[in-house]
DNA sequence: TATTAATAAGTGTATATACACATATTTAAA
DNA sequence: TTTAAATATGTGTATATACACTTATTAATA
């Protein structure tokens, strides 16, 4: 049976084929990226999206704000903390009372115009390290992997 | 000056230009896919890919297997903890006595051939979803993500 | 109406992530 | 050879992630 005995070859090519090794890794370093360039607006480019959700969407529930967001309802609760800690949003009870309900602050909408130009300088960025036509390619591609429901 | 007042229509495409937002959004779906069918080998997509950086780069320093990885090196110190108390890896001290040396154990080259039917099936899975000739085209784009250096 | 089911959200726990900083060891330079 | 620079790693801290479980409230049903 040779148990200790592992061929290690068949995992060779194993990285470059794996969709979760590969998207995670890029995801680190498109992160590091944005994080980097946004550094001077005080945002970290999780807590920008954040935001951004909650403006477009217009004032949402937890539940709305996390399917919008495309994220784990007890991540995004988390989430919400520090940013709410910075006074950039406000959580009030719903009519629902079972629901709570994410508001920009004054000082929420200020600091998302105020980042808004070093995320263009970040998305630029990659477009430029990236082409733009193959970065479109990319986030079509990226949109259908979030459609993926197992 | 208007400070209260923000046009917020100008965020609304946003999140669907946004290179960050999409590739963490999907690599959440994509982690979240590879966990639920890993599920039955005991180990996570995370656990396996350090496994298969180990065996592949043959019992590589901390270092190398972060740099292997595309890791931060801090990162990957905290996400060896949970495997090496598994006992799927061993950490010795170099000759170089700066140095740790990553290596397998019999378990941990058990756990990856245990595990691989199962790796297998959620990389079908998502070339299914997804179509196989799409697929290698995002893989290799995601691999040219990772070559961006700021 | 009383009971049950469905929905919304929070908490416990564990791992993932990475920056800033500190320590140990080796190599290079004075 | 003493000192300085470079390299390898660990730790403190904070946020990100999500599963399992619990609680509160509302909607549906008997």
């Amino acid at each position: 049976m040779e148990t200790g005995k592992v061929d290690l070859k068949k995992f060779f090519d194993l990285p470059a084929l794996c969709p979760a090794f590969n998207i995670r890794a890029a995801a680190r370093v498109i992160t590091q990226l944005f994080d980097d360039i946004l550094k001077p607006s005080g945002l970290q480019i999780t807590q920008f999206a954040v935001l951004v959700g909650v403006a477009t969407l217009g004032s949402p529930t937890i539940n709305q704000l996390a399917k919008g967001l495309v994220m784990d309802r007890t991540t995004l609760t988390r989430g919400l903390k520090p940013i709410e800690k910075l006074g950039l949003i406000k959580i009030r009870q719903g009519d629902d009372r079972r629901t709570y309900i994410v508001e920009l602050t004054a000082k929420g909408k200020s600091a998302l115009n105020k980042t808004l130009p070093y995320w263009k300088k970040a998305r630029a960025t990659v477009a430029e390290e990236f082409g733009q036509k193959h970065l479109d390619g990319l986030l079509k591609d990226l949109s259908s992997v979030r459609e993926i429901n197992i």
